[in-house]
DNA sequence: TGCTGCAAGATTGTGGAACAATCAATTGGA
DNA sequence: TCCAATTGATTGTTCCACAATCTTGCAGCA
């Protein structure tokens, strides 16, 4: 064991990310994950024990986990039943998207306007290519993970950090997760493009546009009769 | 027993109340009320085995409200370090405000659209004694209590879910605590005066523009030089 | 004096046992 | 067939144990 150490010192920079980890991080990010890629879907129940074996923790650190989950929206907590995983009808998930609207909105009227060629422009490109690709694979979750690049960066560019916290606690997971972003993809891709090209051009008004325009597309993308798409 | 039991049955408004709010529920409630009336400051370090005494609870109960308070931006938690309430910098507090700019606009928006005379009213009016009684008596935390219930009942008016959820997770109690609302409650009370009459009307422009002076006020109020005001 | 480093104490991280309280489903009876 | 009681599953809560980590204070040394 010393002779093997020495041999290849661990890598210390994944080490540290893994241990630095707790347990409920480990819970917490799992459920996000597994709902992003559709292992989990909206409305489904989540016993204690099961999430305790499945992701190889205690129950406390299951409870904290779901404490956390509920605050952040993604799960409904009830006395004495097993927590779900929160569920939109139609009029709930039209609240969601206007709040959606008006946080987008300012999250790139601010990226626009603090926008920094020198420093900013790598990232935002690099957004884009991400998306392309992950319009083209199909692996389910590929797509989500660059949205959830892409916005994180804009996030990043605005710089305000309450709204970096905030933003991620509307419940836009749960839209994703409940209406299957199918075929529409095409129109989603024009509209990040719309985005990206407003920002790059330190066009608040039109980056705040932009922004509204796609969450109206969203809007319109959800069903009228069908509880879940 | 049976006898007192039925000489005067148990209050089951006040019972389920009591025995339906859970050990975590406790913590979470009575920190946000500490802090609230002074007994906690932005800053200050929260021992798990202090708060579990203090609220007679276990320590898992208290892990499970910091995940949640951690989630609505009440506290911060890092990795072996005792938890401690969040406190914000000069541009933080500025970020702060930039949000709470933005969803009161649309809160306010859709309360003055929703708004219905025969239902809201009387509400509204109770509102506004409420925070004209605040002023009168001196008590600490009584203003906090008539702010909390006027944006309450807007936001009952608007009828937007997501937002009734998200909106008190907006970094303003922090705000509150650490910049004491001193002598700037004749300028408050106007700014609510007008949000109410705006609303009243089913002004929607107005009221939105009416909170937006709001958010400006309290902007300026907050201290160039200290630290903590 | 002032600094370094170690040792002791305090605090958090985590799992687990135990038991009450409550819910859900099934079964038995009217 | 429908109601009700039992039973099994699940959550709510506390307490304990122990490792890991941080903090503090003290002692020794330059």
């Amino acid at each position: 064991m010393e002779l093997a150490s020495v041999a290849r010192p661990p890598d210390t920079s994944e080490m540290i990310e893994v241990s630095q980890a707790g347990t409920v991080e480990r819970v917490y990010r799992g459920i996000l994950r597994d709902l992003e890629e559709g292992r989990m879907v909206p409305g489904q129940r989540l016993v204690e024990t099961d999430l305790a074996t499945r992701y190889a923790v205690g129950r406390n650190a299951v409870r904290e986990a779901m404490q956390r989950l509920a605050a952040r929206g993604v799960v409904d907590l009830a006395r004495n039943r097993s927590p779900a995983i929160r569920w939109l009808d139609r009029a709930e998930t039209l609240e969601v998207l206007d709040v959606a609207e008006a946080m987008t909105a300012l999250a790139l009227r601010s990226a626009a306007s603090r926008y920094d060629r020198e420093r900013d422009s790598a990232a935002l490109q690099k957004t884009m290519e991400l998306l392309l690709e992950a319009d083209r694979i199909d692996e389910i979750g590929a797509f989500s993970r660059a949205r959830r690049h892409f916005y994180r960066v804009l996030l990043e560019i605005g710089g305000n950090r309450e709204l970096q916290r905030l933003y991620p606690a509307i419940g836009m997971h749960i839209i994703y997760a409940q209406y299957q972003t199918r075929r529409l993809r095409g129109i989603r891709l024009a509209d990040y493009r719309a985005i990206i090209d407003a920002v790059s051009l330190g066009d608040a008004a039109g980056a705040e546009q932009a922004g509204r325009t796609h969450v109206d597309h969203v809007r319109a993308s959800i069903p009228h009769d069908a509880p879940a798409g």
